[in-house]
DNA sequence: GAGAGTGATATGCCT
DNA sequence: TATCACTCTC
């Protein structure tokens, strides 16, 4: 005990060691959110206030529930295993299956992943005649999500418009066709569970009084099903013990409602709210720019960081010519570093959008410095482990159709358009799945499809007694897809990721306790072992139960490769430098941090303005970007930017202004401007020189048919503020320019009339 | 059924 | 600009 609390500040004592009522605790960045959490369940398990199986605890990744879970086990000697540890979706996969009948989803039902999602809609868009260029897949995967994600189902959907009514038709079409084949999308994950619990009042009470404890990290990326979700399971009586930061609510866009914060106050814990506010990653200069920036937002919760690390070095600033200029820049700095005895993986550059990528791995490969993209494809997305897992879903649920349209003719045995077509029909007028409709399809279709059936049924009887990862290894040899990569020119990889598969399979069956001798399928005899619980006379097999007791090695898998799409191919090994958007750096730490790219349009990004509150969510982008720094911190942006096969001239970033000067060090030398896109090489001059009334001399003279101004200068109006001239057209008393003053927008401006005044930056 | 050609489209991305 | 999904052609 005095172990699991030495070394707590007096806050996260507090917080750790709170009575068992709900709470929220307002985390700030690098302030030990996760130890307190973690802490907090160790004391109330070692303090004998409850078992280890009274104890909910909800995170967003899987690396997060991971992360829980083996911190916990160091500080307590409990197999954390069998504990209800993991992410919204798997917490909900678990009782699904589990409770699948009462659910009314079959004992097989599969995850589609978004991919799988978008691709069913589409099939479905298709089968029912529908415009798709008036009803994109992709717009009607947006509506149905959202509904889902605000609890409503299609019936609930208000529609306004013909638009409306008709999305929420199909919406209503796409759940039947999900629940013929068998399959949940993510959405429904956690509405299913939701509607099961509240419809079910036996289930539900089971669940309330056995989760006294329910924790909750990253409470500010909560949307509106999730809220409910916590509140359901949670019940009357538990206590919800919610962390999180509404500076760093980054994930509105997909949904995330920080109203859920100032909502879950209000409704559970009136003025129970503790604030960690010590951080222990950052100096001080980087934590006052960060404190200064986030208080230019007006709806916040309140929270200022401190540091007992001094000030530590200044907040460096560089204005770069041009990108390729700007990541040459960061090279030499980084190399720098290097050479000062900075390891490569302790800097990170952090970009907005990842298009910005492209340049600076251009100049880092020629450089030759080994660096680490974050995101990308990851291990399940790919698609020939796409197609090994379509087999194994067949094998475990034919009905799925998405997984046999994507294989049944993969590789190619001869199932053509007009096959399926015909195979289509059969299914539609009988209302049943593509599988099941092949018997009715006559002739030479009828034949091929048939052998297809066949090459499934004989997988399946042939691995039926064999443990997951021989059944993988059959799998992907009979069904031909290693003998069809062997035949590609780039197939290598292919087949070395099916390999891993198998890896993957075998690693998996340790991991979770499938053990070889584990029942492909449950007989009431390990049903009953699974734990039943009598509530008000009604039988309920409990999700206590461990997943080998519920669920066959191969449907437990299955659920594993949707949930979790595993790692990117990252070269493990290597010293590298890593580079990711600030969205995906939110959670890590970096000695050193180069944050690029800080322009108007891009940072914040113009696509934010036309969002409610989007320019708030950019700025606790920033926020989160700053934070992610320990001891250095660079801030960069660029007076020209290839974007699309355009060249932008972009404004420095808002954001620049909103830090303050004390903390800053803006980086001599100075990079001269340029003119008409010129890559005329920036020479270098002190910080204070003289202005580059040279330039203008010269621009006038040269370029610019002597109506004064240039390309590429920064000029000053005294409605629309500063702004970049982007443009000129015409000449003379005609000449007219095209300036961008960032938040005000694209103006033309006639030049002999704007009363323009040249600014030059900083 | 593979490859070329076309056109649209281009924040952020976990489950 | 460059990528991707999709259609067209042999």
């Amino acid at each position: 005990m005095q172990n699991l609390l030495a070394n707590l500040n007096p806050e996260q004592l507090a917080a750790v060691t709170l009575p068992a009522q709900s709470a929220l605790i307002l985390a700030g960045a690098g302030s030990g959110k996760t130890r307190v959490l973690t802490t907090r369940i160790a004391w109330l398990i070692q303090t004998g206030q409850v078992s280890p199986a009274g104890i909910l605890a909800v995170t967003f990744t899987n690396k997060a529930a991971k992360e829980m879970a083996a911190r916990l086990s160091a500080m307590l000697p409990i197999n954390t295993g069998g504990m209800w540890i993991g992410t919204f979706h798997g917490l909900s996969n678990r009782l699904l299956r589990t409770h699948w009948r009462d659910a009314g989803l079959p004992q097989t039902f599969q995850i589609l992943d978004s991919q799988d999602q978008l691709s069913a809609i589409k099939r479905l868009l298709k089968a029912a005649n529908v415009d798709d260029e008036k009803y994109p897949a992709r717009n009607l995967a947006y509506f149905i999500n959202s509904a889902k994600e605000q609890g409503l189902r299609a019936q609930d959907v208000e529609a306004f418009d013909d638009y409306n009514r008709k999305m929420a038709e199909l919406y209503a079409l796409y759940d039947e066709q999900c629940q013929r084949e068998g399959v949940v999308d993510f959405a429904e994950l956690l509405l299913r569970t939701y509607e099961l619990l509240s419809r079910n009042q036996p289930l539900r009470e089971h669940y309330q009084s056995r989760f006294r404890h329910v924790l909750v990290d990253e409470f500010q990326d909560t949307n509106d099903l999730q809220y409910k979700w916590l509140k359901l399971l949670a019940g009357p009586r538990g206590a919800v013990f919610a962390v999180g930061d509404d500076d760093q609510s980054i994930y509105a866009f997909r949904g995330a409602n920080v109203g859920n914060m100032a909502a879950f106050e209000q409704e559970f814990c009136k003025g129970n709210l503790i604030k960690l506010e010590h951080n222990y990653r950052s100096h001080g200069h980087i934590l006052d720019a960060a404190n200064t920036l986030i208080a230019h937002n007006s709806k916040r919760l309140g929270k200022n960081l401190h540091t007992d690390a001094g000030h530590g070095e200044p907040v460096r600033i560089y204005e770069a010519s041009s990108d390729l200029q700007e990541a040459q820049w960061i090279i030499e700095e980084a190399k720098s570093l290097v050479a000062e005895g900075a390891a490569r993986s302790d800097i990170a550059i952090l970009y907005r959008s990842n298009a910005q990528s492209r340049v600076l791995e251009h100049a880092l490969f020629s450089a030759g410095i080994p660096y680490r993209v974050y995101g990308g494809l990851r291990f399940f997305e790919r698609a020939e482990i796409k197609h090994a897992i379509a087999y194994l879903q067949l094998m475990d649920n034919p009905h799925n159709d998405s997984a046999f349209l994507r294989v049944v003719n993969f590789p190619t045995r001869g199932i053509g358009a007009r096959s399926l077509e015909q195979l289509q029909d059969a299914a539609r007028q009988y209302g049943i799945s593509l599988y099941a409709a092949v018997p009715y399809i006559t002739g030479k279709a009828g034949t091929s499809l048939g052998s297809f059936v066949k090459l499934i049924e004989g997988m399946r009887f042939e691995t039926q007694q064999l443990p997951l990862q021989e059944m993988v290894e059959v799998v992907i040899d009979k069904s031909g897809l290693i003998a069809h990569y062997r035949n590609e020119k780039e197939g290598a990889d292919r087949i070395e990721n099916l390999e891993q598969l198998v890896s993957a399979a075998s690693l998996f069956v340790n991991e979770e306790g499938f053990g070889n001798d584990a029942p492909a399928l449950l007989g009431p005899r390990a049903r009953a072992q699974a734990g039943v619980v009598i509530a008000e006379g009604v039988e309920i097999v409990d999700a206590d139960a461990p997943l080998p007791t519920v669920m066959s090695p191969l449907s437990a898998f299955l659920s594993h490769a949707s949930l979790e799409s595993g790692d990117n191919q990252a070269e493990a090994g290597e010293d590298a430098m890593q580079l990711m958007t600030v969205h995906s750096a939110k959670g890590l730490e970096f000695s050193m941090v180069f944050i690029t790219g800080l322009e108007e349009g891009l940072f914040p990004h113009e696509n934010s303005a036309k969002e409610d509150g989007g320019l708030e969510e950019e700025r606790r982008l920033m926020y989160v970007a700053i934070t992610r720094a320990m001891r250095r911190l660079y801030l960069s942006f660029s007076q020209t930017r290839m974007l699309h096969g355009q060249t932008r001239y972009n404004m420095k970033s808002r954001f620049l202004d909103e830090l303050p000067e004390h903390a800053l060090k803006w980086l001599a030398p100075k990079v001269q401007h340029h003119w008409f896109g010129n890559q005329r090489s920036q020479h270098a001059s002190a910080w204070d020189d003289a202005p580059e009334t040279g330039v203008n001399t010269i621009a006038q003279s040269l370029v610019n048919k002597g109506s004064g101004w240039r390309i590429g200068e920064n000029v000053s109006h005294a409605k629309f503020g500063e702004g970049v001239i982007v443009n000129i057209e015409g000449s003379g008393n005609n000449a007219r320019a095209h300036i961008n003053f960032g938040r005000q927008g694209m103006k033309l401006l006639d030049l002999s009339v704007a009363k323009l005044e040249k600014l030059h930056t900083a």
